[in-house]
RNA sequence: GGGCCCGUGGCGGAAUUGGUAUACGCAACGGACUUAAAAUCCGUCGCCGCAAGGCAUGUGGGUUCGACUCCCACCGGGCCCACCA
């Protein structure tokens, strides 16, 4: 800014004065009743070594704008901060370089506190959370330990805890060991194989994110695929009540749709097919069961298709039913090797058919052939599928391929589009002929009905979403706290022992064998069973990065509490969070496993039921800041903009405006270096407007110039701003609230070399910018002779009655085309206007002596005439 | 392939939700001040035209007194998901 305004000295003075009197800080104690708190929140920043980037601080001024409004409002304000420390780049970091990951997270969390805290965002420091606390993540631990305790009760939709699991009866007759099992098998977090990605020369396992394009991003040496016994929550238990109370919050509908796509519910049914194989020369005790969208399609079902992994599979080649093993040992061998990215590159359909089996279609008892490939998944639905190539693409494709049967079923061919190829048509689909002139609908119900009747399937609904893959194997992350006992089996560690905290080594390396590296630090891992006092061993995964994400929100309501995650009376007040701002990369993954985290804790009654069952009433997104020109910002491409140097240059009240003027909020917007300057003027002006108030030095007498009455429209302007400005904060569009301002500003100090802004107006403009530009307008509010911060004064209200003028300017258009304007009353009758419009000597020559058509007055714009 | 969204000056973008298209800002140009520059201030700035006027919101149609806005088709671009039966 101008070299008179010392922005640097000034804005560091308020940020000290603003952290001094605690101006931030939200209640310990909430202040006013619920209705007027409001909880506003940004994700919790990864801190990277990399620093802050420009593209942060969008979020986090956004919100700072509304939180900073509804505390002038009067509200109680809670809007926190904290890091999401835990994760790959930093254990990746600290691999690499020697260090520890401790030590590497404190030094980069240090510099982005100092980043943010320069930009004069009104956080609440004293909360400040960090997930790879002690303190904190003893409490991610505790949780985890909640869904080891728990289950899922099935008839109540709900979570409950495992004492109460019924025990069947021929379950306990077995015995403890099958008790047990049974338990364990319904537990919300549980034991299962699953595949991971492996780096044979990095020896690490790889989130999906690293081993894009089936290489390891590190080394890049060809990704396997493992199988592995990992910890799994289950998620898909409360698909429907995440789907169904999407309808009680306020998301943006694309987030809405994201979550519901992605949780992918499909109703559809059941069918068992009967198998008969060459060997046993009958058919098997056991069916083979698919799930299809389509029952009504069963009689053009001409082959059937099993995942490649499909546990029948595997024993068919066992007991020697198929009798192209070889064949199909490789195909497998194949589709194991390939990564679900290699998979999904690849989509030539491949297969091979079991030789020596058969299924039966129950629809028309005819034999059709059995095959695996890998495009039937074998993670959805029952892993198999009913083909019906003539109305599938994917099965039409195979179909053609290997020269399968094509059968279109007729009375669900309506509304199917015929591919343009040869089908057989077999007529009536039915020997009752029950589906025929029935809609796809109708016979989709009717199907599933003689289905069930006849004891071949029933109607089912099936869910994209699976079970949540807890396990990382990886140092970094929150340790889970189970122990495996040999005698015992899994063992809780004690909630009194928590948390179970990473043995603090100076170095690690990763294993062999895809163990976490804590599986080598064997002092830790060698423990006792906290059941039967004999020698056990630690669990040695840890958990994922989204874990302490999932709850953070609340740990803020009461961040310091050493005996509970959060005080449920300060829950009570704070939850749910009123507005949540993020990323689009989020809107999937994080939102979904926090709801789901926080919907599990409110079950157990942990959430006080008060609380509501969702966490965040309103979720908004951001978008990006690309570099000049509209790329990307990369450190390849040289364009990427520090926001240390934005503030030593033009200073955090600039940077500020900046970002909010750069374009809509949700829009993406490049960075442009000549912009920013028209801020900078922007705010200088606003200074300049209280030269003339505030004396050069430090003085807060008032010039006595010669004073002419303020002038109306200003007046009017200054209520219109006000409405304006709170209307846009409000609605997020930051870009037209600045807008507003610059025209009151451009306005007012025009109006100022003739007429003497009163004190109380000019005020008023001071609190419509402090928001936007907190250190300037303070220090400008405190010049005019107030002691306390500009930021807990009330905001301005408007007038109604002064946002209107007397008169306005109204249009006169002849055939959709403006032929005059006029100055009328505001209040002028539609008749006087309608007259008044003809009379126009500017309008007559339109009108060629003829009457017009139709005459509309619009009030209060325009009249319209028609000829 | 599915879902969501967007096409307005040289650029970022406004438009009271169907009512004066191009607010605000940037860039550019001309001028004032200055020895000069910066800063600041004044002015011009969609296209064609001396002007009157005409034409312009991706393209073509429709509804309407009136369409950037609503409907249909097409063209172009972006994001997310994706062999989910």
């Amino acid at each position: 800014m101008a070299s008179t305004y010392p922005f640097q000295e000034i804005e560091k003075k308020w940020q000290e004065f603003w952290d001094k009197e605690g101006t931030y800080r939200a209640e310990d104690l909430p202040s006013s009743e619920k209705q007027k708190k409001f909880y506003g929140l940004i994700e919790f920043p990864y801190p990277s070594g990399e620093g802050l980037h420009v593209g942060h601080p969008r979020s986090y001024i956004a919100i700072d704008l509304m939180t900073r409004k509804k505390r002038m409002e009067g509200k109680d304000v809670l809007y926190p901060i904290g890091w999401d420390a835990f994760g790959l780049p930093t254990e990746n970091f600290a691999i690499k370089h020697k260090v520890k990951p401790a030590d590497a997270t404190a030094k980069n969390v240090a510099n982005f506190t100092r980043q943010i805290k320069s930009l004069g965002i009104g956080f609440d420091w004293s909360r400040e959370i960090n997930t790879t606390d002690p303190a904190y993540y003893r409490w991610t631990q505790w949780m985890f330990l909640k869904f080891y305790g728990s289950y899922f009760d099935v008839v109540e939709g709900r979570a409950k805890p495992i004492d109460l699991l019924a025990i069947p009866q021929n379950v306990a007759e077995q015995g403890e060991e099958a008790t047990r099992r049974f338990r364990d098998e319904h537990r919300m977090a549980f034991k299962a194989e699953t595949k991971i990605n492996w780096c044979p020369s990095c020896k690490i396992g790889l989130a999906n994110e690293e081993a894009i394009g089936g290489v390891c991003e590190r080394c890049g040496s060809t990704v396997e695929q493992r199988t592995k016994e990992q910890w799994m929550i289950r998620i898909t238990a409360y698909a429907q009540r995440l789907l169904d109370d999407l309808a009680n919050v306020d998301y943006l509908e694309k987030i809405k749709a994201q979550q519901i796509n992605w949780i992918g519910r499909s109703e559809g049914a059941y069918v068992d097919f009967g198998i008969r194989t060459d060997k046993s020369g009958d058919l098997l005790p056991e069916k083979l069961t698919v799930f299809t969208t389509r029952p009504d399609t069963l009689f053009g079902a001409t082959y059937m298709v099993l995942a490649p992994e499909h546990e029948m599979v595997s024993r068919w080649i066992e007991d020697g039913s198929i009798e192209n093993a070889t064949e199909v040992e490789a195909y497998k061998a194949q589709a194991r090797g390939m990564s679900e990215l290699q998979r999904q590159e690849n989509k030539e359909k491949t297969g091979v058919q079991l030789k020596g089996v058969v299924a039966i279609n129950p629809a028309n008892n005819e034999k059709i052939p059995v095959w695996i490939a890998d495009y039937v998944l074998a993670g959805y639905g029952t892993g198999a599928i009913m083909a019906v190539p003539a109305h599938d693409e994917r099965d039409f494709e195979f179909a053609q391929k290997f020269g399968l049967p094509i059968v279109q079923v007729v009375a669900a061919a309506e509304g199917d589009e015929t591919r343009g190829l040869p089908f057989t048509v077999k007529g009536v689909a039915f020997d009752s002929g029950i589906l025929n002139g029935l809609t796809t609908d109708e016979a989709t119900t009717k199907m599933i009905e003689w289905l069930a009747q006849n004891g071949y399937g029933r109607g089912a609904i099936n869910y994209k979403l699976r079970d949540w893959v807890f396990s990382r194997q990886r140092y970094w992350g929150e340790p889970i706290p189970l122990v495996k006992c040999q005698k015992c089996g899994w063992v809780p560690v004690p909630e009194e022992q928590l948390p179970v905290t990473l043995p603090d080594v100076d170095n690690y390396e990763p294993t062999d064998n895809g163990d976490s590296p804590l599986a080598a630090i064997r002092s830790w891992v060698e423990t006792t069973c906290p059941h039967c006092g004999g020698p056990a061993e630690r669990e040695t995964d840890t958990m994922p990065n989204w874990a302490g994400s999932s709850w953070y929100f609340m740990r803020y309501c009461d961040p310091h509490n050493d005996k509970a995650f959060a005080d449920p009376e300060k829950l009570k007040f704070w939850m749910p969070v009123d507005l949540y701002n993020g990323g689009m990369e989020h809107t999937t993954l994080h939102l979904l496993y926090s709801r789901f985290w926080y919907k599990f804790l409110w079950d157990l009654g942990l959430v006080p039921h008060e609380c509501g069952s969702e966490p965040y009433a309103k979720r908004r997104s951001h978008a990006l800041i690309l570099g000049e020109g509209g790329i990307k910002m990369s450190k390849s491409k040289g364009n990427v903009v520090n926001p240390d140097d934005v503030v030593k240059d033009y200073g955090a009240d600039v940077f500020r405006v900046y970002q909010m003027f750069i374009g809509p909020f949700d829009q993406d917007a490049p960075w442009d270096t000549h912009g920013i300057e028209g801020v900078r003027r922007f705010l200088e002006k606003v200074l300049r407007i209280f030269d003339s108030v505030i004396p050069a030095e430090a003085g807060t007498q008032e010039p006595d110039s010669p004073v002419k009455p303020w002038n109306d429209n200003v007046e009017t302007l200054l209520h219109q701003t006000i409405k304006k400005v709170g209307e846009d904060i409000e609605a997020m569009h930051f870009n037209t609230a600045v807008s507003a301002l610059m025209i009151l500003v451009n306005e007012m100090s025009e109006s100022r070399t003739s007429y003497r802004v009163p004190r109380a107006d000019l005020e008023t403009l001071l609190k419509l910018v402090a928001p936007f530009a907190p250190h300037m307008t303070d220090e400008l509010w405190h010049k005019l002779g107030h002691e306390t911060s500009i930021h807990r004064e009330a905001w301005p209200q408007y007038d109604p009655a002064k946002c209107v003028t007397s008169t306005f300017e109204m249009v006169v258009q002849v055939n959709g085309k403006v032929r005059d304007k006029m100055e009328v009353a505001t209040d002028i009758p539609e008749e006087e206007a309608k007259a008044k419009a003809l009379a126009s000597e500017k309008v007559k020559p339109y009108l060629d002596g003829k009457e017009p058509q139709k005459v509309v007055y619009v009030k209060g714009r325009l009249v319209s005439i028609s000829i």
